[in-house]
DNA sequence: CACTTGACGTCGT
DNA sequence: GACGACGCCAAGT
């Protein structure tokens, strides 16, 4: 693929996950070419608030589809309540069909 | 310019 | 199986 920044492949894999479906921070750091680098995922979503095109970052959960990203939202229960929106249960701050909504995203190298 | 932090993950004890 | 430490890459201070 072409040769982007880290953040934006990161941008493209997140728009690209469907309505209903879940990722995580992982998945999205190994379609991006770097597996370790799941931090840098997290850190792209909590700048993506600022890009003039959004990203659904409440589908991106960590490995064990805990919401720990909810509080970077404008409100802490906006990320929950999307998700409860999209039919996902959460219990405790965490998603219960999480691994069935799993969605692995497309490597884009 | 160097150190610390940050929406995580994996390996080792 | 739970807890701790290290690694990853970039941005903020």
């Amino acid at each position: 693929m072409s040769k982007i920044d880290f953040f934006e492949k990161v941008y493209q894999v997140c728009r690209q996950i469907p309505y209903g479906k879940l990722t995580t921070y992982g998945a999205v750091a190994k379609a991006v070419g770097s597996p370790l680098a799941a931090r840098m995922v997290g850190w792209a979503l909590n700048k993506s608030s600022s890009l003039e095109n959004p990203v659904p970052a409440h589908r991106v959960l960590n490995r064990n589809g805990m919401l720990t990203g909810k509080k970077a939202f404008s409100h802490p229960h906006l990320m929950e309540e999307l998700l409860l929106q999209e039919g996902h249960k959460i219990v405790d701050d965490i998603v219960i069909d999480f691994k069935e909504s799993f969605w692995q995203p497309n490597i884009l190298i």
